[in-house]
DNA sequence: TACCAGGTAAAAA
DNA sequence: TTTTTACATGGT
């Protein structure tokens, strides 16, 4: 089925600042920014994503490359619904005026999703975007511009060694090879409540709670992710809202939006000036 | 140079 | 049960 390019996004949408993520860091080569667009593979195609007026464009265009591109632009989040309940807090109404139309992106994959999030552990997204993208480029599968994330089973026929030779830590080269590997159907979580779903990931070598909490946040969309344990969100929260005994306690305060308030505080610590 | 950065598991106390 | 330690890289 052929369909136009243009995929709707709720308004306001600004797609810059929904995508200042990929640019932040450093190049992440499974999601590429090249010359103002987000290039993915996406059912095998090189998938290029850039503004437009009322949404985005997406070249070339189907209904599995669409579907996809949603769930990566963020769609399913409320965000007509966190405006509204944002005026209520000080500190969200002027986040949300200020980055007016940032809509988080989400890890399409949930394998995607859990390496790079491993990657992540302990060290500075700027060291996790180097070395991941040198993962990328060693496992996965080049495209025209970006490359295809490495496949579970190519992951899984690697050797530790191979990571380690690449900047992946001994013990990060076996969570991720050992994650490859390991039993569990990532896909079959998505049906499961938030409990259940970390309950599970936490129960995987490598995996824990900070990183269950973030499969919620940015692979599943879940409106109540709350990565409490994250050190830039902790330093968010400090900032906007000075000392806080129990962060994941305090979470509670944002029911029922804490992963759009979470997003927000976050883009806001890098993009709003300090007050 | 030394320290920190969007953690985790295992050893030590 | 709680606290401490090792870990690899990139930026400052």
């Amino acid at each position: 089925m052929i369909l136009v390019s243009l995929l709707p996004v709720p308004q306001p949408y600004d797609f810059s600042l929904s995508t200042e993520r990929f640019r932040a860091f450093g190049v992440d080569r499974a999601n590429l920014w090249h010359e103002g667009g987000l290039h993915r593979m996406i059912s095998g195609r090189g998938v290029r994503i850039e503004a437009a007026p009322g949404g985005v464009e997406v070249n070339p265009l189907d209904e599995a490359i669409a579907a996809e591109a949603r769930t990566l632009l963020g769609l399913s989040f409320d965000l007509h619904g966190f405006s509204e309940w944002a005026w209520a807090d000080p500190v969200l109404a002027r986040l949300a005026t200020a980055l007016l139309g940032f809509r988080p992106p989400l890890a399409p994959d949930s394998f995607e999703a859990l390496v790079t999030s491993i990657t992540a552990q302990q060290v500075s997204l700027q060291s996790a975007f180097a070395i991941r993208s040198r993962f990328v480029e060693r496992f996965g599968v080049p495209g025209e511009l970006a490359y295809s994330f490495p496949t579970r089973e190519r992951v899984a026929a690697a050797r530790e060694d191979q990571l380690y030779a690449i900047g992946f830590s001994h013990r990060k080269a076996e969570y991720v090879v050992g994650l490859a590997r390991c039993d569990l159907d990532l896909d079959a979580l998505d049906g499961l409540p938030d409990d259940q779903v970390v309950e599970r990931i936490v129960s995987i070598r490598g995996l824990g709670e900070w990183t269950a909490d973030w499969y919620l946040a940015r692979h599943l969309g879940r409106p109540h992710a709350w990565p409490a344990g994250d050190l830039a969100l902790r330093k968010a929260v400090r900032t906007f809202y000075g000392r806080v005994e129990d962060v994941r306690a305090f979470g509670a305060s944002f029911h029922p939006f804490q992963n759009l308030s979470a997003q927000y505080l976050l883009a806001g610590l890098r993009l709003t000036p300090p007050q």
